[in-house]
DNA sequence: GAGTGTGAACGGCTTCACAGCT
DNA sequence: AGCTGTGAAGCCGTTCACACTC
């Protein structure tokens, strides 16, 4: 047999974490920057009061980033934050591109956590030609069709896909034979993309007919959060 | 105790379905929806396919809702849309409001596929005093502080929240006061509810934090879709 | 007392595999 | 042959309980 003990080789590291701790990482990021910077020691306790979930899962999930708690004390913040920070990739900058200049980019663009949390929007794209170079939020709008090069020349590393659904596949072609690493997808599609370009997708219908799904099922709890 | 002899409730009495599920099942609505209406038999490979699931996912979740599929024939597609929009909750008009009418609202209201899956906005409310009296897609801008009074003369049942964050928990007070029975919050923050109330909450700066994450650890495959 | 770290039990969702129908 | 329905198994995330530390 020929793939021997090579084939699903475990990368060594420890544990993986799941995607659905990551996003509750996310979570205990924001409860902790809301904080009134008291002494600066939090309790698996409080956090998982701000954020609706149980200790048991804060514990849980702060333990997969190593050893940061002291038994009796609690967690140091700042430091807890900062470690949050980069086993979610955010302790540096990531450069972004936006694709299609509608009112949901408009709102994206102007919601305040994105360049705070280290995300940077370069460069904005629109295939209407009565849109191109408008300026919004300090940015103009550059033509589609020059999407791959531009994105070459800035380095962008992520993209944010807002197009409606007719042109997204197309768009993502071009975002992934240009070398993006990710996708951040709000058009209501199913998008193709090479396995070595992560996609993250949100339907924004979709979220509202889970919510009537909830309430046609009298469902026990209320959701903290969702995705 | 009432019922006595009746027994043996198959139809939908029985099994409850996951929120996971019903997620998937809006996937399932949108590509039958997007089908080139064909024959009118699908399968659930050909299903699984275009969401990006596998063939005995679908089954399974198909399975929960009754008996829809004729062993070596398939699904009919009409009747598993409808079915599926009746179990999602779905196949009757949602009536709706929404409080905070930035950009984000001004995208989500010109979004199609919210009244065609059932989504009726009747109202529109902004504490801004500038902002009341405008007309957005039809709809006058109304003073937030109407807003539960307004609640109950519309008979609304659901609220989109796309207010900042400081406001979000105020308003969501007086949705709860005011007998909503559904919140989509958009606001980044933990709203607390009654249980009557479901809430579903999107994060939109959270999800970028989750695509840097994927980035950061290569994960194996690219997600179909997302919360 | 307050609070973390963690084995172990638990429960639920997903995958497998195949019987059964067309 | 093609395809669904479904026990059974596998897997993974969550909760429990408690030893341990300050």
């Amino acid at each position: 047999m020929p793939g021997g003990p090579l084939r699903d080789r475990r990368p060594e590291g420890g544990e993986r974490l799941s995607r659905a701790t990551a996003h509750r990482l996310s979570l205990y990021l924001r409860a902790l920057a809301a904080w009134p910077a008291d002494g600066g020691k939090v309790s698996s306790g409080r956090i998982a009061a701000a954020c609706g979930v149980t200790d048991a899962q804060v514990r849980r999930d702060l333990a997969s980033l190593g050893h940061l708690g002291r038994r009796g004390i609690g967690y140091d913040a700042p430091e807890l934050a900062a470690a949050i920070r980069a086993v979610l990739g955010i302790d540096r900058t990531w450069r972004a591109v936006l694709v299609g200049v509608g009112n949901l980019a408009r709102a994206l663009l102007r919601y305040r956590g994105f360049r705070t949390q280290g995300f940077e929007v370069l460069a904005l794209f629109d295939a209407d030609p009565a849109k191109v170079g408008e300026r919004v939020e300090g940015l103009a709008i550059e033509p589609t069709d020059r999407l791959a090069e531009r994105v070459r020349e800035l380095g962008a590393e992520l993209a944010i896909l807002t197009v409606p659904a007719e042109a997204a596949q197309p768009v993502a072609d071009a975002l992934g034979a240009a070398g993006i690493r990710g996708v951040l997808n709000f058009a209501p599609v199913l998008l193709k993309l090479p396995p070595r370009v992560k996609l993250v997708s949100v339907d924004l219908a979709i979220q509202l007919e889970q919510l009537a799904f909830l309430i046609q099922h009298g469902e026990p709890a209320a959701d903290p959060a969702a995705r």
